[in-house]
DNA sequence: GTAGCGCGGATCGCTCAACAAATCACCCGT
DNA sequence: ACGGGTGATTTGTTGAGCGATCCGCGCTAC
């Protein structure tokens, strides 16, 4: 970096650009792939076979191979050797696990009030509106990324970037098993008061109150999500 | 799976297989480079050519390539696009969001007395008899990976296969900061009389003042750790 | 009928060779 | 010393190819 600029106002320049698309191809296929998984438009425990995604997505198989690693990595993609990769299948032991390990997490993170910030607990009200004004709006898809913006503020406030990269994959990995969800509406509309009640906790400084609401509100979840896993099963 | 066996007879005898040596050969690279990394056998900060290591470990670049995405992506090495990929060096800042996030996990694991088993509670017990032969011998890389086990028993507590898997790759992560601290003795002798304390204390019950200790112990670990690496740099 | 067997066919795992694009190292003129 | 051009090196990605493995299907034997 040569130091022309006193105050480096290139930097700034850039500052706020939504980075640059995932320059390499492997990434973007990554991206793309991700997203079709999270949103649930891949069954799982569909296979994907190299040739078909590498035509679909016009790269070629070698790139493709790469991104599938990665998405194993992620525990979105299950890789079987010699039998290729397969959406993943989250079992009723998986959700209570990811579950189970949230809770940690994020209670955790509320608990360490001497590292929140004022910018963070304004994240964690800004995710509450978002849900309420995608509730008026009867946007279930958009009340489901609210709360999950809210569970990713709540996390937040550790103030710790390897926390919160974890607490999105687990999200991301919990998403696998929102198609067993129907209607979206009952699932996640119910918990919309709780993260009021819980954002004005936070706010006026009672945490203790706050983490026993969200354990509560947590293990409820987890229960309602297992009950409707094993009835599809 | 075919259901001629009333008792899994066959599943009995493949149980404790240490596992199938990994299947694929993007698996295996994976494998043998990261033992390279955190055992600290490839310095931080340089750079790995595609062409050499793919020569030197007689596979394709195809295949190192899927090796380095995994890697990179378990945060050991940095991917710079158009330039190759490097090992990981961290910062002083790296080491105390480690360390805070260990805490955190650690300390929670901790406080789930309801999941204690007795099984993991003698895995700790067995890592810190583990540590104190490594230090009678005067094996001072052997009382690094006791002390390793040590926190993975205490993590595992939790009975979670996530966060084991996530402390895990901490640890892993941490070891990239290992080179620094020379001679290992000195780093890590003077935790040891503290794992049996916090054993002991677990043994008896008193998880709370357990958890104390540890945090304590977490923190001059940290400072220790982080002023070590300031004098280098 | 069904359990075992063998035989393609499809797909994966991996390699190799090639080329465009980006970066790096070096030299040059100023 | 500094900016700029140039060739060498390395990466990013592709495509083809081949052995290995798995799957489905039909055959046979009991």
């Amino acid at each position: 970096m040569t130091q022309t600029h006193g105050l480096d106002v290139v930097a700034d320049l850039f500052a706020g650009r939504p980075a640059p698309v995932a320059a390499s191809t492997a990434e973007r296929v990554v991206d793309v792939l991700r997203g079709y998984l999270i949103e649930g438009r891949i069954v799982p425990g569909t296979r994907l076979s190299e040739e078909a995604f590498a035509a679909a997505m016009s790269v070629s198989r070698n790139t493709l191979r790469e991104a599938f690693r990665i998405l194993a990595h992620e525990k979105l993609l299950v890789h079987e050797m010699n039998r290729g990769v397969f959406v993943r299948e989250l079992t009723a032991d998986d959700v209570t696990s990811i579950y189970q390990f949230r809770t940690m997490l994020e209670t955790s993170a509320l608990a360490q009030t001497e590292r929140h910030t004022q910018a963070q607990k304004s994240k964690i009200r800004l995710a509450v509106t978002e849900g309420l004004s995608a509730a008026e709006a009867e946007d279930w898809r958009g009340l489901g990324t609210a709360n999950m913006h809210f569970h990713l503020a709540i996390a937040g406030l550790a103030g710790n970037r390897r926390l919160d990269a974890t607490m999105s994959q687990l999200l991301a990995e919990q998403r696998l098993a929102f198609h067993v969800m129907t209607p979206l509406k009952d699932f996640h509309d119910p918990y919309l008061t709780d993260n009021v009640t819980i954002c004005e906790l936070i706010e006026s400084g009672d945490v203790e109150e706050a983490a026993r609401h969200l354990r509560a509100y947590l293990d409820r979840a987890c229960a309602q999500m297992v009950r409707a896993f094993e009835a599809t099963s």
